[in-house]
DNA sequence: CATATATTTAACCGATCGGTAATAAATTGG
DNA sequence: CCAATTTATTACCGATCGGTTAAATATATG
């Protein structure tokens, strides 16, 4: 059942879009982590009161997973879409590592990334989601390696889950570095030092 | 002066040693954050009382300064002891970029990572030392890089600068990747994919 | 118009936050 | 033994934390 469509039963009706307000939440958080966003900030964001945010998301806890969630599909969604831009599956591997790492330089660093590093640790639905996140993301790529071997673009003589590996790696050592330095032209010289490694 | 020659002045000697103290901080922070650390478990980590720790150290933010600047000179000096074992430069590199990632896993990951991730973007003093110990170890690695080179033990053809960077970017996302898996063995095999592909 | 239902708004909760001030205890020098 | 000085300890501060409760508001239904 879709926003509009929940929005006609009876009572009244809600005054923002739950897509819109999820959106900003994910925004606040990927800015200034978990611990570092209080329910202020979210209403200050939203232009919402917390018991609204409450009542539409439940506890802070929940509302992060659901911001998580909203930006793992929102960002996989757009970087999958980049596989299939050319003929070339190198091309396609180029472009796909590419808008990532523009993500990550755009916004605040990659949030995945940044709850990687602040909650997995301690906090088993985080790492769940990250972890299910990071095994597509691998195989994804992975794919797209072994296309781009079987195409001889790739040379290096290595089992596509193993480059993948690399590249995954890579990509969260790249969204960590990206914090420390104002000038980015360094993390796309890095990626691009690897793959034209294995061609 | 010394803790020691500090402590023979006139007024009620110091209960604690302040490099023990510092030490528990550290491992605090290292562990929990900062915005995840408050005064109260720093006070139940060391067993001082707040007022105690406020003399000694200054605020919050001063305290996790120092605590930072500890860990970076202690792990940089452990880590830097390796680069002179062997007489080859390879296993040289290898043996201090396994105690690298050992130091990582074995703590609650990477603490300059972390507070990387959580800090620099919006605090100056972190990011400045930070962005300090990274140019200093890029470098380190540059010069294991260029003798391994030398040597023929690594034969692939790049500036030992940029492999360096390469290789600050691996461990930095090894020291992330590794919050979301607990097994360990995954990291290590990707660093010496790495390694290897270069030989 | 009356009732049921859902949302918005604002007041309120105890707990904890980082930080400070006042007091007690321990030491040195006279 | 008596200041002077430094540290240890406790009590306390206003602010903010995440979360709840209750009243006001707006809609659909009958």
């Amino acid at each position: 059942m879709s926003q509009a469509e929940k929005n006609k039963g009876v009572g009244r009706p809600r005054g923002f879009e739950e897509e819109r307000a999820l959106e900003t939440v994910m925004n606040t958080f990927w800015e200034k982590g978990y611990e570092g966003t209080s329910f202020k900030d979210l209403c200050l964001a939203t232009g919402l009161h917390k018991g609204s945010l409450y009542q539409a998301f439940g506890d802070k806890h929940q509302l992060f997973l659901k911001a998580l969630g909203y930006y793992i599909e929102r960002t996989f969604k757009n970087v999958a879409a980049r596989a299939y831009l050319h003929d070339s599956p190198m091309d396609n591997l180029r472009s796909l590592l590419n808008e990532v790492v523009t993500i990550s330089i755009e916004g605040n660093g990659c949030m995945l990334l940044n709850s990687l590093v602040e909650m997995a640790p301690h906090d088993p639905d985080v790492k769940e989601m990250i972890g299910r996140s990071y095994v597509i993301k691998q195989r994804f790529l992975a794919d797209l390696i072994d296309k781009a071997q079987r195409a001889g673009e790739i040379t290096i003589k290595q089992e596509p889950d193993r480059l993948a590996a690399i590249l995954m790696v890579t990509l969260a050592g790249l969204a960590a570095t990206i914090k420390g330095f104002s000038n980015t032209d360094h993390i796309r010289h890095v990626l691009e030092d690897v793959l034209s490694s294995w061609e």
